[in-house]
Parts: C-alpha cells; structure tokens; sequence
DNA sequence: CTGAAAGCGCTAACAA
DNA sequence: TTGTTAGCGCTTTCAG
C-alpha cells in the first residue's frame, strides 16, 4: 500500500531516473543493465548502485520494441491438469535454463478455437519461438505458425505433417505395440476404455494403432467405454465395472491413459479378479502415480520430459543435430510390462 | 518452411501494410483492429478484410508501450506439478476468462532466489497485476511487490501480513481443526508426515497449528517423518510403513497432503489395518483423486479454484466487496471425514 | 468520421 | 569508454 520511497510517482522508473541519479548517460546505463559494451568499473558501480537504490526495473516492453528482440518462447497446450504436460514444462523449463529465453504459457483446454485465439494473443507479444502441442490445428491457426518467422516445434505427436519441426513420438506405433504384445501375452478378448474427447488426437491415435495391432492377429475390439470429466481414477473403475458387466468375457482392458487403468486395476483387485492371469490391464503414459500402486500397472512411456527437452533446445537452436528448424524427431516409448500382462 | 504468401518478407507485417492494402489511414486502421473510437462500416469492412488477407498479428508491444497498458496478470505459484495450482490456475482463468486480462504464469519450484528472479522478469513486463502464492518472499521480492504499482494479491494463506491483498485459508487454523477433529475422536497417539521442504510455509504452519490442537488435550506428536522428491503415493507407502514399524502404538496419522494420505491408506488396507478403527488417517487438499481410493480419505478442502477466482477478481477490479486493494479474504476449509476418522 | 504529429522507454548505430 | 541521434510500431491527442 505505502508506495513510499523514492519510487512514490505516477508511472514506473525509467532509464532517464537511473541515469540522472548516477549522472550518466541514458546509453551507459543501458550497456550496465544488459552487460553489454565496455563499461568501466567506476561507472558500472555508480549505475549499479543507484538503479539497486531507486529499485529500478527496465522496462522489457521498451526494450523489445526496441531491439525486436524478445526472450519469451510462446508454449501451448490443452490443459495443465493432465499431469503429462506440467511434466512437458519441467522439461521446457530445464532447457531453457540458462538460454536467457523464458517459457511462457498458454493452455487451449482441448479446444481448437481456443487454441487459435491463445496463439493469435502469444504471436502478438512476437516471442522467440513457439512449442505447441498436437499437429492438428484450425487453417487459421496453422496459416499464423506457417507465417510466424520464428522457430516452431509441434510437440508430442508425429503421426502427420509439421509446420516446422516436431518432436514427439508416434502414437499409432504406441497402440500397436501395446496391442502386439497383449497378443503375445495370449490375451484375445479386448476391451477399449478411454476418453470421449473428439479432440485428443493422441489418445485417438492410440486406439487405432491399437486396433491395427489387433487386426493382425485377426483380432477386434470387443467392447468400448468412453468418459469425460470428473476424477479419472473413479471414472476408470466405473467403467470397468460397466464394461465388465457388459462384457464379462473379455480378457484384457486397454486403458488410454494410467489414470483410469489405475481406477480399473483397483476395482479388478478389490473384486478379486485375478489380474495379470484371468484379466490384463494396461494404460498410457508411464506417470509415476503408478509405482505407488499395488501392483505395477503395465503402460508405454511417453517421454514427456525428454519431449520438452527436445522441443526447447531446437526453439533455443541449441538442437543436437544443428538443423535450423524442419526438424523431424521421433522417440521411442518404451514399453513397460509391469505385473498386469502375464509374462509370455 | 513457406514463408510463402504475401507475408514473405523480413520481420513481420505492420500497420502500415494493412494501412496501405486498404488505402485507410494507419491511425484509422488502429481504430477498427481494436474497436475504438466511430469508424464508417465501409471502412471497417475494408480494413478488416485487408488485415485479414494479410494475416496481419497487431505487435502488442508497440501496443503497450504506447498505451502504457498491458493486458497481462503475472501469477507466480510454486509448482505446477502439485495438482493443486493447476487448480487454482483454472479459477483464475474462469474470472479472467471476460475481462480481457491473460494470466501468465511463473514457477519457482519452492525457492525464494527464483521467486525473486520470476517477479522481477514479470515485472519488467508491466503487467496489469500480480498474483503471488505466500506471504513470504524475499526482502527483494516484498520490495518489489510493495513498489509494483499495480495490484498484488498473495494467495493461498492468510496467516501473517501481506503487501496489498490477499486470499486463502489459514493453515494454522485448518492444522487446529483437523487435531480437535482427531482428538474429539478418540484417537491419542498421533504422528505426522509431511515433507521436507523448509519452504513450503503453508505445511509448516498446518503442522503448528496441528500441533496446537493437539496440545488443547494435552497431546504431543509421538512422531514424525518427512520426505522429498519421487512419487508421493509411493512415498506415502513408504514413510507409513516406516513410521508404524518405528512406533507401532500410534493410532492416527496425518499427511501433510493427500497424494502421501493415499499412499498411506493403501499401505493400511494391504496390510490389514483396520481403519478407521485401529488406525485413523487424515490428509490435506481435498484432491479428487480420492474419490477413486478403495476408502474416501479424511481431508480439508483447501478452496483452492474459490482462491483463483477471488485472486483474479481483485485484480479485475471486479471484486465483490468493491475495494481497490488492501482486501483480506480469508476463505473457510470444509472438513472431509470421509472413511478414515471414526465417527464420534 | 478521419488524419497528422508526437512520443511511449528503450537500444542500434554511429560519432566522439 | 562514453554520448548522440534515430527510430522500433503503435496509440494518444488534437485538428480537420
């Protein structure tokens, strides 16, 4: 409240402030800032000294109008609630470290319209780059990445054409594996349980790899359940027990995300279903919610980490393979069995 | 790759460009981009369509600096992987959702350094107004805080002195509770498990005024375990099983948060405890995620989207008491029983 | 209803 | 090593 002090005025400190206060010139206090340009220890301290006392805070606004110059990387994604993408962040974050670019946020909630609209709004502040997940995006949106004249990185997806760059892993390939290797496991009664949302591209993705891998074994789907809202870990025991209820002879659940297979490995083992050997479990994306589970639920890594890593270091052209954006990177989930496959 | 269209050109397209595909002044095409000011319907339409053709993205730099405003809130939470900021994220972005103002948000992983590094960063952007998670910052940070000129709202707790306004519940007060609720319970024998983390105020105080209650009946914590890092149901497990082999007599535990209570719960009903009859338990937050445990776990809804929505309306200048800062919102904690107290 | 001029606070480029 | 001069792209203000 006070707004006491030497700062007691309409509108923030200036440059100018600093400068009259140190008698030196605008410019010079400038190069002190930013540590740029020769600046002689004398005058550097006197600068120092009285941007420290005025409490002086440059104005970045100025600053990148000035030398167009913006050190914010634009990232967007569906929701921050998922788990998976503050796990994304950390990995943006941890790159971005000691680059001087900051990491800032835009979150769609799974809606293209919003995501248009946070990527209009992000373009707009002229951000050094753009990390944004999925690939699917309206012509509008996907005509401002074409457009945006800095680096672009589509992240967590491959399955499609990219604007620029993209970093992800396939999740066609992830359904099919998993489905190869419940065949393999002799399961051959399958039940699908995931999402409702027509806009997780991933999670449908998944599910056709999925079904893919089922058809070359002759295989279908038998059963399917969808949800939306509410607490994942309820929501995949209730429905669990309506698809078993349904379908009491199937022999394995795929689940689109751990959440819910969670919830349906807790209902199978509080109803004394014997799970790996009567019924299999399997979920997506290898959150570590699971190891504190009573049995290891089997899911697929995501790798969302070494995604945001990844992303990061080509937005910061730091990027392994020293390409210049129109990079393609796909990483390799990794399956993890845990103890809800039966062994082969 | 493209950069095709009429936007292939070096830096990215101006007023002046649309100013001079529609033959309208720059002054004038403004007006019709933000709505401002009376502007013919002919020459609104051939504005926009101009602008649009162009895929013109105004440049809110320049924007700002001109106009001195800025359509941005900084909030500076801990961590996103909490579950709980997310939360109140979401609450912030529902009030804001019409106010034309954008959250942007800063992490500080727990440490003040960052917390300070963040605020400055944000500030250098001048934004409209400052939602902050704690009371404590740096002398640096208060300095800043006190000195922003906008708003400031610290969230999340409300026991000791804030700098403008703030919102949240007193944790002192919900620790309190919680013991009464416990004691008047019957149970006598009591530990505590909670983090490691000397930053983390709010469990600090949770945990004092916890053991304030206690002391109402004469009780003292028989013991206490504390972790960090990995997955905390697991560790929940873990630090459970620690504690009861440690001090086998003790009849209630209370977690710091919900994800280490679940943990805990799970490792009790595996190993046939009875609870809540030999056994009391107790988290903190209020997380969904419970509703899906084999038994709903005792907890204290901490509010946290009611806080976003306070924080942000203060900041909008929306807020319901119709102050200008200088608020004190203290929101009131429901206590959850759920399964794991005894009924009294 | 429309336009011209001035300048937001800073930095690039050049001069001293 | 330091200072001066021009803007960055937009909006404010004031004049038509």
């Amino acid at each position: 409240m006070s707004r006491s002090g030497p700062e007691a005025r309409r509108g923030a400190l200036t440059l100018r402030d600093v400068s009259e206060a140190s008698g030196v010139s605008e410019m010079t206090v400038s190069r002190v800032l930013r540590n740029r340009g020769d600046v002689s220890e004398a005058t550097r301290e006197k600068v120092l000294e009285a941007a420290r006392h005025l409490g002086y805070v440059p104005n970045k606004i100025a600053g990148a109008l000035a030398s167009q110059r913006v050190n914010l990387v634009g990232v967007i994604i569906p929701s921050l609630s998922n788990l998976v993408f503050p796990e994304v962040m950390s990995g943006i974050s941890e790159e971005l470290e000691d680059t001087g670019l900051q990491p800032v946020v835009g979150v769609t909630n799974y809606s293209p319209e919003r995501e248009e609209a946070v990527l209009y709004e992000m373009l707009s502040w002229r951000p050094s780059g753009v990390i944004i997940a999925g690939l699917e995006h309206t012509p509008a949106a996907a005509a401002m990445l074409e457009n945006a004249g800095v680096p672009v990185v589509e992240i967590m997806d491959v399955d499609g054409p990219c604007v620029d760059s993209c970093v992800g892993i396939s999740h066609k390939r992830a359904g099919l594996e998993m489905a190869r290797a419940i065949v393999r496991a002799g399961y051959r009664r399958i039940g699908f349980l995931g999402t409702k949302m027509p806009e997780d591209h991933r999670a449908r993705k998944r599910m056709e790899g999925f079904e893919a891998g089922l058809a070359e074994a002759g295989l279908e789907l038998e059963d399917r359940e969808f949800y939306s809202g509410g607490s994942a870990l309820k929501k995949g025991r209730e429905m669990t027990e309506t698809m078993l209820t349904r379908s009491p002879k199937l022999d394995f659940l795929y689940y689109s995300n751990d959440m819910i297979g969670a919830g349906g490995l807790l209902w199978c083992l509080e109803n004394g279903i014997d799970v790996p050997g009567r019924m299999g479990l399997a979920g997506f994306n290898g959150v570590d919610l699971l190891e504190g589970l009573p049995r290891r639920l089997a899911t697929m890594d995501s790798c969302r980490r070494e995604i945001g890593r990844r992303a990061a270091a080509i937005v910061a052209g730091r990027s392994p393979t020293g390409l210049v954006g129109g990079e393609r990177v796909e990483l390799t989930p990794t399956l993890e069995p845990g103890d809800t496959i039966r062994a082969v």
